[in-house]
Formats: C-alpha cells, sequence, structure tokens
DNA sequence: GCTTGTACTTGAAACGCATCAAAGGGGCCG
DNA sequence: CGGCCCCTTTGATGCGTTTCAAGTACAAGC
C-alpha cells in the first residue's frame, strides 16, 4: 500500500525520471513508444502524481476555489454552476467549499485556497470585503461574488435594487394600495432590495408600505407566521400585495393564506426575490424575480481568467449582471389564465435560450399574482 | 506581491525557520514571547503557509475530499451537509468537487483528490464502482456514497428498494387499483425503487402496474408530459395512484393534471420519492420518501475516520440508512384536511427532531395523496 | 564549581515533483 | 569520414515546508 511515486515508475520503466515527468506533462516531447512504455508502466502500478509536489515544483494548478456560504440556496448552485462550466471551457478544475454560514470558516477556507496556490479564489461573502483587506494583498487573483463594495478589487453582482424596483413596480402595475414586504433585511442584498422597493414606491406616495421583519433565518416557517398574521387582520388592514424577500419566505406565506381561507390572488397577491427553483419547480409556480446566479458564477470566472492573463494587479472592477434569467411576457392580472402559466418546461426552454447574458429585467409569472 | 514564505518571517522575526515552522504547528512549544513575536510578524507580512509544502513535507492533512455528480439535487445537498458537520467535528476540512454528471470528470476529480493527499475521499458515484477496482487499490481511504455492490470497500447508502416498497405499501393502502410509475431508471437507485414497488406488488396481482419513461433526464417537463398524456386517457384508462420516481417529476405530472382538471388528489392520487425540499417547502407539499441524505453524508464521515484511525486496509463494509428523515404519523385518506396537512415549519421542526439516525421509515403527507 | 535537567531554539535533511541545461544518439550533407 | 543539426532523454537543482537530532541557555541541586 506504500505510495508509488515517479521514480518507481522510471526505474520500472527503464527511463529516467524526467522523462516520466515529461509524459505527464509534456508527452508531445516524447517518442510515441517510449509514452506508450510509461503511461502502461504508469497503471500496472497504480501511480497517481502527487498534486502537492506537483504544485510545490511547478507553481500553480489549473485550479480555482470558490467559497460558498451554504449549499442548500439556490442561488449558490447557480453561481456555482456557472463557474465550474466556464473553469471546466479554460481547463480548469473547480473546488467548493462550504462556509456554513460562518465567518471564521468562510475566512478559514479562503486562506485555505490561497495557500494552496490555487490559480485563482472566488468567495461569495457573507459580510462587505471591507473587513478583509489583507485579502485584497494576498499574491492570488481574488473575485467576490454578489456584493459591492468599494475597495480596489474585483466584483460580480446582481442588481439586487434592481430587483426590488421590478417586483415593485410589478404590484404598481397590479394596482395594489398597499404592500407588504415579509422578511428581515439580514444581508445587505436583502436590503438592497428593500431599498429599491423604497425608491420605486417614492413616486407614489399613496401607496402604503409596511416590512415586517419574519425572523432571523428567513424561513418557510417565519414566512407562515406572517402569512397567518396578515390572514387574521380585518379586511381593511390587509394588504392587497405581499413581497417575500425570498422565495421561501413568500412561499410559506402563500401557504398561510390559503390555509386561512384567503384567496390567492384574489384577495392577496404575493411575489417572491431569488429566483429559487422551488418557485417555478413546484406544482403551482410563483412569481419571482431572478438574479442571474449562473451569469455570476461564469462572469466571476472570466474576471479570475482576466487577472491571469494580464497579470495586472486588481484595480476596483465591478461588474453588475441583469436581473432576469428566465423572463416572461408580463400580462394583466385579468389575463391571466392557469392553463396558459408559466410551467416547469416552458422555464426550462426560456432559461436555456437565456443563458447567454442579458441586461434585460423580467420577472416569472406565476400562479399568485 | 511576492510571495512571504517562512524564512521570510524568520529573518524578519530573528528566530530561525524552524521556530516559525513551531509557532504555527506546535505553539506549546514555545515561549510565549517568541511565539508573540512570531505571531505578530506574520500578520505583518501577510504570510500565507504554503498548503502544497505543507502537505508535502508533512503528510497527509485534515481534509476530505467529496465528488457530486450533481449540486442541483437536493439529496446530494443533504450528503454534503451531513458530511460538512460530521468533518468540521472532528477537525477535517471538506472540499467538494461537482463531476457535473460527467464520468471522466468524476474520475478526474477522485484521482485529483486522492493525489492531494486528502486524509479521505467520498464520492456519490453515477456507476458502480465496480468499474474502478483501481480505486480500492489506492492509499487513500474511501467511501461510496448512495450505492451497494459487491466489491471490497465502504459504502453508505439509503435503502432504495425499501423507498419503493413505502410508496407501494402506501398506495395499497389507499386502494390503488392501477398504479403508473413515472421516469427512467438510469440509475440503481431508481431501478431499486422500482423493484421495491414491484415487489410490494408482487403480493397483489390485482393491481394494474404500468411503468412509463419519461425522457433520459426525469425533468419536471418529462413529468408534465407524461401527466398530460394520462390526463387525457378516457378514465377507466386512467390509473388512481401516480409514483414520481423523483419529486421533480411528480411535481410536473401534479401540475398536468391540475392544469388539464383533474382532481388530485380526488381522482388521482400522486406521490414523489426524493425528500427534495420542493416537495415540502412549496406552497402545496407533495408527498414524498425522504432518504437520509444527511445521514448518509455523517456515516461516510464516520467511516473514513474509522479507516484512518485503525488503519486497517478496508474490508467488505455496508451501511444501510433507513429511509426517513422526517415524519409525519400515517391519516388515512379522508382524514386529510388542508388545514392539518404537513406544513414547512412543522416539517421543519421533525426534521430537527428525528436528525439523530433512525430507520424508521415514513413518508411526509401532502396535499395530493 | 560542577552536574543534571529543563525549556527553547536551531538548521540540515527529506518530502515528490517540474524544470532546464546539458548530454546522447542518430541522420544528413559535404 | 568528419561535422553539423535535430530529436530525445538525462539528472541535478530547487520549490516551501515539517521534522528531529543536536545545540544553547539557564536554573536548580549538590
Amino acid at each position: 500500500m506504500a505510495k508509488v511515486k515517479i521514480s518507481d515508475v522510471a526505474r520500472e520503466a527503464g527511463v529516467s525520471l524526467g522523462t516520466v515527468s515529461n509524459a505527464l506533462n509534456h508527452p508531445e516531447k516524447l517518442r510515441p513508444e517510449t509514452l506508450k512504455l510509461i503511461n502502461e508502466t504508469i497503471n500496472r502500478l497504480g501511480y497517481l502524481p502527487n498534486q502537492s509536489a506537483r504544485q510545490l515544483a511547478g507553481g500553480a494548478t489549473k485550479s480555482f476555489g470558490l467559497v460558498l456560504p451554504r449549499l442548500d440556496h439556490g442561488f449558490s448552485l447557480q453561481i456555482a454552476s456557472g463557474a465550474h462550466n466556464e473553469a471546466r471551457k479554460h481547463g480548469y478544475d473547480l473546488l467548493i467549499a462550504n462556509a456554513d454560514n460562518d465567518d471564521i470558516l468562510e475566512d478559514h477556507y479562503l486562506r485555505y485556497f490561497m495557500g494552496t496556490q490555487m490559480s485563482g479564489v472566488m468567495v461569495q461573502p457573507m459580510a462587505s470585503p471591507d473587513w478583509h483587506p489583507a485579502m485584497a494583498k494576498m499574491p492570488v487573483p481574488i473575485v467576490y461574488l454578489d456584493i459591492h463594495c468599494s475597495e480596489p478589487g474585483y466584483y460580480v453582482a446582481a442588481d439586487n435594487e434592481a430587483q426590488g424596483r421590478i417586483i415593485a413596480e410589478l404590484a404598481i402595475a397590479r394596482g395594489a394600495h398597499h404592500i407588504v414586504v415579509v422578511g428581515r433585511a439580514a444581508f445587505m442584498q436583502l436590503t438592497l432590495r428593500v431599498l429599491g422597493i423604497h425608491k420605486a414606491l417614492a413616486l407614489h406616495p399613496d401607496i402604503k408600505i409596511e416590512v415586517i421583519d419574519a425572523g432571523e433565518w428567513n424561513t418557510a416557517a417565519d414566512g407562515y407566521g406572517i402569512g397567518a398574521q396578515i390572514a387574521e387582520r380585518p379586511a381593511d388592514e390587509r394588504p392587497d400585495f405581499v413581497v417575500g424577500l425570498t422565495d421561501v419566505l413568500a412561499s410559506g406565506v402563500v401557504s398561510a393564506l390559503v390555509d386561512k381561507g384567503i384567496s390567492v390572488p384574489g384577495q392577496v397577491r404575493v411575489a417572491g426575490c431569488d429566483g429559487n427553483p422551488l418557485a417555478w419547480s413546484g406544482s403551482v409556480p410563483l412569481t419571482t424575480v431572478a438574479p442571474p446566479g449562473y451569469e455570476i458564477g461564469r462572469k466571476g470566472v472570466q474576471l479570475l481568467m482576466e487577472q491571469i492573463e494580464n497579470k495586472a494587479p486588481a484595480k476596483i472592477k465591478h461588474i453588475r449582471v441583469g436581473s432576469a434569467a428566465r423572463t416572461v411576457t408580463a400580462v394583466a392580472a385579468e389575463d391571466i389564465n392557469r392553463q396558459e402559466l408559466v410551467r416547469p418546461f416552458l422555464l426550462e426552454r426560456a432559461s436555456t435560450q437565456a443563458s447567454s447574458q442579458t441586461d434585460a429585467t423580467a420577472i416569472n409569472l406565476g400562479a399568485y399574482l
């Protein structure tokens, strides 16, 4: 069970150490027979290159690290997916670490990746990287995802404020008079969504707006609780439009309202934010604004490649990606016909078509709107 | 931007190379003043240990690798989550690679991890590891997840056959006469589910069973297509019970049936498999059998630890984890009351309680059953 | 003052590989 | 037959650590 090393292969194949190394890294330099002989020996012995030694001797490897705050969040997965595909396209590997909502862990994995001679590192940070001036000085390209700050560096973010604005405009278009925003703006992204909503509504002082904190974690249960509370209000204090700051929240709200006998969208309309698959994969689609996670991951890798190829020191570089991946033509409330609703398969088709980056902002039109 | 190395820190701090190394790895060996001096120097210079060199010099690091076939599959994420938590508990890092449904990539990352001096590697393989005898010979502990085969090695799997059996028994309990199973048994896991269904129904020759292939990827769109086709059958050829081999499929089926004016669960009952969050986070819960992904990840790491600590060569070791994470007392169809239905917040509570491993097999009871 | 012990610190060796200057081995031309 | 060039292979060197045997300094005990 002792590890087979390159010198074992060399001895066994009757060639020198450097030749085996060449077989691995510059096969075109070898005579075909030699190459074949070496490859056979490698397979016979079960030799596996020691990546650590490779990296140490040869500098950076072709791989990127990605630190995500959670894995069970659809948006993060879209980022991972986009980053993965783009990385593979350039011949790079992508390794993912889960920071598990813990900023100590986030920092830990970040340093780990930087120390592993990764060619580049990406993070979807929990807090502003302003707190991390140290990272910017590291000799490894780094790109921050889904965040926006004023430190020098590379950033790719969805336009969260625009998402709020879109939802608000939708509410206005639907003739809303009283809007309730559900959720705790625990993260900058959510704060920006709320900001966008407020800005859009500033032009409509006649529309009443209320923001209800849903509890620390913005769970479906929190949404359900708020939904139940809304349902029990007297009809004239009840909103006619509810915005979940996340789709999970919105989904909880819908459940509660329906349970309590409130008609959705008859009496109250509900929409969410996040583009969470549960919104459109569920058996009843929920309207949601979809931030282009896939696109963000892709752009992130592109920025990494840019830094690697130019070897230029990082300047401030912000990229803002439009807020829609999947689009459906907006229709008036009266036109909504359940048969014509956005269906998973339609969405899938739309998402394929729109997978090239777009700045268009649009929404899925679900059954609760 | 030149990389700071340990010798720079040593020179700057006026101590020797080995002392700095000790500061990092055996701080208890140093005089507190020395330690403090070195730590300050490290921070001032922004020194970051080169992980490659560390691993090369010091042998394996405390980290595990996990190769998953996809990231957007809830079950894989549960595995990742369980593995992550268990790994952290033992002080190990967990790095995740996405094989993107590509067996070449799967193999690639597997080798990569093994070559990186990982302390152990886990895979949720796409095909049977029988094809990978080479892996078993590697000097790195490996555990296969969510699969079952006869080669020597360590395996942790959910009891997929039991899942099929449970669903079938549920159908029987509901008085089903004609069952349609929707989905392509493209993976061993799905095959086993079908097998379980058939076995359970073998005792009930009066129940008609039909298996309908849903297309290559088992998407919601595929489910929708089959659902639509079912809806258009004459009433006497229509099943009274549909099983989606995955929740995504089942969800598509429900959408189609409802769209076509078939009452669910009035005319047709529908259930899924996977314990996919979309089943219970959606605004209308879907009945599903939940394989304990979290538990599988946890057990996987435990098996890794076992191998590391005993340093014993891998013998055959199968662990089968029961098929329920979240349980709800089953009630008769007539008792279903939408107000009392399983709600996300109930589920969340239940899942917390049941997070300790259990072999009990049970299901969520959704609105479509 | 000498020994023994304790508490730290030192620096050389080794980890497995990529690199690259240099050597080797033809073939071709003159 | 000698000289030249090109293609292939060689092996010493160094990558940044950890480790560990050996060293230093100082204190306590006799």
